[in-house]
RNA sequence: GGGCCGGUGGUCUAGCCCGGUUAUGACGUCGCCUUCACACGGCGAAGGUCACGAGUUCGAAUCUCGUCCGGCCCA
């Protein structure tokens, strides 16, 4: 009596009998059993809902009085331009991730929502769309237009963070804090006060990376270099007695302020040219001919030019021989008087004339391609010069001893980008220009007596002060220096806005404003950011607490890689591969986008994005949820003891202990790139796969071939591990594991629980067979179908390993064999079947084909 | 020129530190199966001289040296 399904393929043997299909559908209709997980998928909206559940709860609420150990989370301060984008997305999700794991593993996790609003793309952004110049516009009518459109931008960007899950504290105002808020920039100023009482601040004149387009000097840190190609024009310079000397150089237009010409000293070439004067050609000045080992020989002619501030080694030279420096361009972009008739001509214009002139005069006797390295600015992106101006400074060489201790005595996730500080470290040597020429930052707080023009700084207070010396009267009236009581000048510069950002993990904790947290949190700070602002965030705020506190600035620093595209290329909107994340979020969800950053590399590394490969991520939340959804179709039966379960069920367990053993050193790690992978593998590919298809059987129990206790020894087992996997997976996929808990453990969720711990009696001595069970499952499926059998065709007698036999009834079930043997048949009706990767082999007796 | 990281089937990735039978997993491809949680599924299959060269070793993806290529940072 043959059961056929329709649409059973018989053709290959219509009048064939065989053995009964497994029949538990029928019965499974009439076993009431229903999952109490209703939809088939795991659908983006859903998270949507748990958000709202999520704003009325209080899970993340920071309480410093829990009693818990603090773990501070110095979240990197997003500076919001526009909407998000994929890096920043990935980026964050992966700081909650670590937030989550810190959270569930018992700590009192401090994860605020920070946002940076000083600084310049703002200034820029109102430039641009309102055609103003920030100079040329009131300064308080300027500010004005730059907080709409960060307010605006912000609203935008806040939307997004909780739409991932981001896990912040709160998202109320009360909690926060904003680079640009009163109290937020009166830590910066009391900070610099402080350091400026400690003697570590001066003022000087000396040549500084101008950036024309910003209208500001920028520290070495901001500045980065960019291939570009030029052409290398050689001049003849004349040389009294001597033929003109050949001299290659990429900046012509810098003749009027040329110093000298260096040749190496053993360059036999030049040698008779040592020590005499060289002419400049077209401005006719005189400059000395020196040997110097910076001359490169190889390059161009091996004699160059030296020109004031043509570039750092120019600065240098400058510097070393005592030349007297002239400036040739001036802060707008244009030649300066010095230039002669080439005055007031923009750099570019002028080299075009020059090269010309030179041209007429024959004086420029060959022109080359070359690739010149020339450095922009790291925020507008547009040419820098050296252009000498006074500014303020703070001392930072003589800590670099230190910095390097604490750098390698600090933990580095991964360990290897410690190298980044470290080559950085390495490489300071002048101190770092902290005042701007702009208007949105923190105010400098100084004012200029009138009578001896000296800078004057407020008394630190208890409660810290802002200070905005450009529209306000000092806090004293009477000079300390020279007694004057005629008044003050208020300083009108801002600050590098490092120096405000690199204060944000001790703001985090309160510093100079919450004393209790400070003590408590400031030992526990950890720094999460991507690799790119090593030498600039980091490197700073290591700088500052060392200085301000004598200690080292966090317990623990994450470093990330950057999000690329799928061809491992750097993602810009001017490239068009930088698509806007959000909706991918409401396609795959937030969960899929956030465990992609994890699955798709490791900690340290690039991560590329590519749709394709996040669609394919996403079906895991897919399977998962059916996982969670068969599940839950079985009760939830008292806890049973481990003892009391079914050898199998045991066994299960001791897997399921074995993965938790492996995963937790490695979630230690902060990087969650292996425990992401080792918890797919472990759902998919072990749970769902072997273990669930073994236990169905026992599970519905549907023709009474196990016992009661052994069926609840089932619904208990599938329950734990889909709560270890939930719970696992919890700082990760928020969503679709909070969801799994509330429909099924604890109406509050998972993520009050904690992440799973290793249980020391879920050991069994049977996982020494785990690989041969799965082989053996393995050899009858590959048996069924290349015979061409149903899997859920059954199968009259099969022999297997004796190591099995603990197995026996629930592979009798899962693979719907009448008769299980162990060893060796003696008939031999037996198929073998050779179990890949062992010596081991099964014996299958084909069901019966009779003629009807 | 220097530093760092990387080079593993079409794509991404594990293994490398602590050398050892047939190199992990995923995506993609192909074949069969609408099978009782899931077709965003199941089962099976194809596909790799582990960048190249030399060395150490009984044995190298793994250790050493060199070369080439890519990325980032710096001079």
């Amino acid at each position: 009596m043959a059961i056929t399904l329709k649409g059973q393929k018989q053709s290959s043997s219509p009048s064939v009998k065989r053995p009964p299909l497994l029949t538990s559908r029928r019965l499974i209709l009439l076993s009431k059993l229903e999952p109490k997980i209703k939809s088939k998928r795991w659908k983006p909206e859903a998270e949507a809902e748990l958000l709202e559940a999520w704003a009325n709860e209080d899970t993340y609420e920071f309480n410093m009085d829990s009693g818990k150990k603090l773990y501070t989370v110095d979240t990197p301060p997003p500076y919001l331009s526009g909407p998000m984008h994929v890096g920043q997305v990935i980026h964050y999700t992966q700081i909650d991730t670590i937030a989550r794991y810190r959270r569930m593993q018992g700590l009192e996790v401090n994860f605020p929502l920070g946002i940076d609003r000083n600084g310049l793309p703002v200034e820029v952004r109102v430039e641009k769309e309102l055609g103003i110049h920030m100079h040329e516009t009131p300064r308080e009518e300027f500010l004005h237009l730059c907080k709409q459109r960060l307010d605006e931008a912000e609203r935008i960007s806040l939307s997004s963070f909780k739409r991932l899950g981001i896990a912040f504290n709160t998202y109320e105002d009360e909690g926060s804090y904003r680079t640009d808020s009163p109290r937020y920039r009166a830590v910066t100023q009391a900070t610099f006060i402080d350091i400026w009482n400690k003697d570590l601040v001066y003022s000087d004149y000396r040549p500084n990376n101008w950036c024309f387009e910003c209208g500001t000097t920028i520290a070495d840190a901001e500045v980065e270099y960019k291939e570009r190609p030029t052409k290398l024009n050689y001049l003849y310079f004349e040389v009294e007695g001597q033929e003109p000397l050949e001299i290659a150089t990429t900046r012509p237009e810098l003749l009027c302020a040329c110093g000298a010409v260096f040749v190496h000293p053993s360059d036999e070439r030049y040698t008779s040219y040592q020590g005499k004067t060289a002419k400049v050609p077209i401005f006719g000045l005189e400059v000395p001919i020196i040997s110097s080992p910076t001359a490169q020989m190889e390059f161009g002619t091996g004699a160059l030019m030296v020109c004031s501030y043509g570039d750092q080694a120019d600065v240098m030279a400058f510097r070393d021989y005592a030349l007297t420096p002239i400036a040739a361009v001036a802060t707008d972009g244009t030649m300066t008087e010095a230039a002669g008739k080439y005055a007031g001509m923009k750099i570019e214009s002028a080299r075009e004339k020059i090269i010309a002139d030179l041209k007429e005069k024959d004086l420029l006797f060959k022109q080359e391609d070359t690739i010149q390295r020339a450095p922009q600015c790291w925020r507008s992106r547009s040419p820098i010069e050296f252009i000498a101006m006074d500014e303020y400074y703070v001392k930072q060489t003589d800590y670099i001893d230190e910095l390097l201790k604490i750098a390698a005595n600090t933990p580095f996730y991964p360990d290897f980008h410690r190298q980044i500080l470290i080559d950085w470290l390495n490489r300071v040597s002048v101190d770092w220009p902290v005042s701007r020429r702009r208007y949105y930052g923190t105010e400098i707080p100084i004012w200029y007596c009138k009578s001896c023009g000296k800078p004057v700084v407020p008394e630190l207070t208890d409660v810290p002060k802002y200070y905005q010396p450009w529209r306000e009267d000092p806090p004293f009236k009477k000079c300390p220096l020279c007694n004057s009581e005629e008044g003050f000048t208020g300083e009108d510069r801002t600050f590098d806005t490092w120096m405000d950002s690199s204060i944000s993990g001790m703001q985090a904790v309160g510093y100079m404003y919450d004393e209790k947290l400070f003590k408590k949190g400031f030992s526990n700070v950890m720094r999460p950011q991507g690799k790119d602002i090593v030498r600039t965030w980091l490197y700073y705020s290591l700088l500052r607490t060392l200085q301000l506190t004598g200690k080292p600035a966090f317990s623990e620093v994450w470093v990330s890689g950057h999000v690329v595209d799928d061809k491992g290329e750097a993602m810009s909107k001017s490239k068009g591969n930088s698509p806007p994340p959000m909706p991918f979020v409401e396609k795959y969800g937030a969960d899929a986008m956030r465990i992609y950053g994890a699955l798709e590399a490791g900690l340290g590394s690039d991560v590329r994005f590519s749709e394709d490969r996040l669609a394919g991520v996403s079906k895991f939340m897919t399977k998962l949820y059916n996982v969670a959804r068969f599940i839950s179709m079985f009760p939830i039966p008292e806890p049973i003891p481990f003892k009391q379960l079914t050898p199998v069920d045991q066994w299960i367990l001791a897997e399921t202990n074995a993965f938790v053993e492996r995963i937790g050193p490695e979630c230690d790690l902060l990087d969650f790139h292996k425990p992401a992978t080792e918890i797919r593998g472990f759902t998919w590919n072990f749970f769902a796969d072997h273990v669930l298809e073994m236990v169905k059987g026992r599970s519905f129990n549907t023709d009474n071939a196990f016992t009661d206790k052994e069926q609840r020894s089932a619904w208990f087992t599938l329950h734990e591990v889909l709560k270890v996997i939930a719970r696992a997976l919890a700082p990760m996929t928020p969503f679709i594991t909070d969801k799994i808990y509330r429909e099924l453990y604890d109406e509050k969720g998972v993520h009050r629980h904690d992440f799973p711990k290793p249980m020391k009696d879920w050991r069994s001595s049977l996982t020494e067979h785990t690989d041969l069970l799965l082989q053996t499952n393995t050899g009858f499926w590959k048996f069924k179908r290349e015979n061409d059998l149903s899997l859920r065709q059954g199968l009259p007698e099969a022999y297997i390993s004796e190591k099995l036999k603990p197995w026996a009834q629930d592979l009798k079930a899962m693979h719907g064999i009448e008769k299980l043997s162990f060893g060796k048949p003696k008939d031999d009706v037996f198929i073998e079947v050779n179990l890949p990767e062992t010596e081991h082999v099964i014996y299958i007796r084909p069901p019966v084909e009779k003629k009807e």
